[in-house]
DNA sequence: GGCATGATGGCCT
DNA sequence: GGCCATCATGCCA
């Protein structure tokens, strides 16, 4: 297996979010292969980091391959790995990956839900990897976090975002095409 | 201090 | 497809 190395975080934040599909994360040993991502840029309406850093979206601004989770509609996580150069605060949402390792620790978190929506969406793949704000700006390289490089280059599906109000054209979502655990289809 | 808003998800029709 | 729970955050007064 191949460990992923930094210099693939500290590239565009679109080209990272495409290159994370594929890629198999850990969290003390729970979680499976990306299927589908999202970019938001720091020029970008949409992201946390457009009007500028505060004590919510820090981990954004600081040093690439690090966690940004914060709380979204009061009830939900949502886990981001923080891209390119430090200062730049763009981050890639992590929304979907395919349970492989640790299923019955997701079970425990979850509920017995269908495997299809064990992490299908960035809510459910937080509370199925047990990320909250204690994972807050953890390290992507170390433990309790591991990311290994996939060793196919799966065929990639683009959309606009999904949940936004500002700037909804942009093509940032990435995916696995044809893949039954996305939180959602990708338009034709 | 008050208030509008949201990178969602579960449940209902 | 629609509704809405629930609260941290950020902006404004």
């Amino acid at each position: 297996m191949r460990f992923l190395l930094p210099s693939f975080y500290t590239r565009d934040v679109v080209d990272v979010a495409r290159d994370l599909i594929g890629v198999t994360l850990l969290v003390d040993g729970v979680g499976g292969v990306i299927v589908e991502t999202e970019a938001y840029d720091k020029d970008d309406p949409a992201s946390h980091g457009y009007r500028g850093q505060t004590e919510r979206n820090a981990v954004m601004f600081g040093p690439p391959g690090r966690l940004y989770i914060y709380l979204s509609y009061g009830m939900h996580w949502c886990a981001n790995i923080v891209c390119g150069e430090e200062g730049q605060a763009s981050a890639v949402l992590l929304r979907a990956l395919v349970p492989q390792a640790g299923i019955e620790r997701m079970e425990e978190r979850r509920g017995m839900v269908a495997r299809s929506l064990l992490c299908a969406g960035p809510g459910r793949l937080c509370q199925a990897l047990g990320l909250t704000r204690a994972q807050n700006g953890l390290r992507v390289d170390e433990p309790p976090v591991e990311l290994r490089a996939g060793d196919e280059s799966p065929p990639i599906a683009v959309g606009p975002r999904i949940g936004l109000t500002k700037a909804v054209e942009q093509p940032w979502r990435f995916g696995w095409a044809g893949s039954k655990f996305l939180s959602k289809r990708f338009p034709a």
